[in-house]
DNA sequence: CGTGGTATTGGAAGCGCTTCCACGTCGTGC
DNA sequence: GCACGACGTGGAAGCGCTTCCAATACCACG
């Protein structure tokens, strides 16, 4: 590992000047600097980031915490950050929590010196959570999650949720389900409850009573939806659609309309949330999250946050999309609905 | 930001005992052991990363080093890894490498102080870039390549190829196309080459001369599978079934069959490779690879090489699987063919 | 020829930690 | 009562870098 002190004593110079030459700073003479590449060159140096990190106080990292990493659109929001990374000069650290402890241990373990600046994905954290990371100075910009005085990236969880159910009442749905994530989750999501909140408003709107029983909460998994589905498939009264609030969700109620022998969207119309890739295969006529979009914006906000001149904290909302497809036609329907939107 | 000075004032001991206390070396009274304790809990005491990792000349960070982070493929696998890592202390940066300089930069930047250990995922690594990091004395683990004197986990292409390919002749095809990547791409990617190696290899097997008409290569793109299919279906003598050497190419091609109003399985079969989640949706044949599974062993072989007891180098070959779905079917079938496995 | 800048430069100090060495302070065996 | 380990412990040195300060050289000007 040839060090800095190495390269001044070949370049013939001190070790001051190699760093300024390294850090493009002003104040070397022409000669001496080429001198100094030089000698770079040849010995292959490169400077210790660690020593580097160490000595600015700050290490070239942004770090991204990711619930549940193993989640399509987690994945996708990745996916943006990475895209608004590519031209940067940082490294990105990825904190996967999959648990709450998890998540302690993170916000505990974080400091200025692990990552400059933090990434915070759907994850509502506690007050003293974010008092602690501030207290570190590190820069945070939340995504998909809001918090006052932050720079945040977000969508409207309760207009989507609104959109989807409206989209069932104008194609003449009355009953029709909700199945969402469990309000008491113990990383305390709420977007799936806001979705809800949306259902209840279109419903109203719409002058329907929801029949409560037609209303399900469970873990965010295909698995899970199958069973939710079942239930409502299997009930006294059957609705005629279900919104999802994800299209994992979605994706295991269609599973169970399929195994209760009945036809989608003649029998029952399904609307899922996120639209991702898997929804293009089902069909599924879902609420489209900006996902790529808003993990490279929250990228930029943070790179924004970290250059210079620190704009403003601002919260950015992004617009959701209802993408029709297969999946829902009006209650009854004989033919199958044609046209794909992709 | 409290130091390890301080803590040790707080306590009246020196900053050695903290460090010993924090890093559970022997040599600590319990009494002292206790008070240090009491001390770092009471000031929140978090020792800063990049002055130990400067100290200790590591930094309990792995690198991964993943082409085209934007595909499914290299999800699956990083989701592997990152699973694997859970338990362990260490955090995971992520070097994305979309074009050939992006490889040349990371790999220059590369040193042991960024990174204790690096997984280099799918990229065939030239042998002075590898002699590059290994002279950084940094781990290195290998998935989905291969290097003399380096662990790796591999899957044997040749034969997944030759699977794909026999499955086909055994359901009665004869005419059987091949869609593979750029065999002179910019990466040095070899699999598609070792998979259209296989493919001879089962056309000779079962006697038939492969029509070189049908045998064509471009970008791992969904939208490149969709017209290369559309070229060999539009042929003079188009064939009855094409082994394509991703999942993404044959949606693609599935794609392109549909646009010529064909029929899948009946007039085209399809097989694909990786089994990627969309294959489920699409019903298509695949052969499967073990992708999360590479992850997550070459995560462990890397924990294992940086640990106490680093074992030798060795190869691990991932099993291959055929899938069968129902993209495939004997030529000219006229019954939908039942049954799915998932 | 003296004065005051400006342009370069070397090098010490310090970032926060680990680790090694030296220094008590005991307890033990004689 | 003394020598000798073993055990705890403090603190200096050093990891490789940046940055500041002082020092030098050089210039133009009067």
């Amino acid at each position: 590992m040839v060090t800095i002190r190495e390269v001044a004593a070949h370049a013939g110079v001190g070790a001051g000047t190699v760093s300024r030459v390294i850090n493009e700073s002003a104040g070397v003479s022409p000669t001496t600097r080429a001198r100094v590449l030089e000698s770079i060159a040849t010995l292959q140096y490169r400077p210790n980031p660690l020593a580097r990190g160490l000595s600015r106080g700050r290490c070239q990292t942004i770090g991204v915490i990711v619930p549940f990493f193993t989640q399509a659109s987690a994945i996708e929001r990745l996916r943006g950050v990475v895209a608004a990374l590519g031209g940067s000069r940082y490294d990105l650290v990825l904190f996967d929590v999959e648990t709450p402890e998890h998540r302690a241990e993170h916000v505990a373990t974080l400091n200025r010196q692990r990552a400059d600046g933090l990434l915070v994905m759907s994850l509502p954290l506690a007050d003293d959570e974010l008092a602690r990371i501030m207290a570190t100075g590190m820069a945070v910009v939340l995504v998909d999650a809001q918090h006052e005085g932050l720079p945040a990236v977000v969508t409207d969880d309760t207009e989507g949720g609104r959109m989807a159910t409206e989209h069932l009442v104008d194609l003449g749905h009355r009953r029709i389900g909700f199945m969402g994530d469990d309000p008491d989750n113990e990383f305390g999501f709420n977007s799936s409850a806001l979705r809800e909140t949306g259902y209840r408003v279109a419903m109203a709107d719409a002058g329907i009573t929801p029949d409560e029983a037609l209303v399900l909460h469970g873990p965010h998994e295909r698995g899970v939806g199958t069973e939710l589905a079942g239930q409502l498939l299997s009930g006294p009264e059957p609705p005629t659609a279900i919104v999802c609030c994800s299209d994992v969700q979605a994706a295991g109620a269609i599973e169970a309309i399929r195994a209760a022998g009945l036809r989608m969207p003649q029998d029952v119309s399904v609307v899922g949330f996120d639209d991702i890739e898997m929804a293009t295969h089902l069909g599924l006529t879902t609420v489209r999250r900006p996902l790529f979009h808003s993990g490279q914006l929250g990228a930029r906000l943070l790179l924004e946050a970290l250059g210079v001149h620190p704009p403003e904290p601002q919260v950015h909302e992004l617009d959701l999309e209802l993408v029709t497809r297969t999946s829902t036609a009006p209650p009854g329907a004989t033919s199958e609905p044609q046209g794909e939107t992709t």
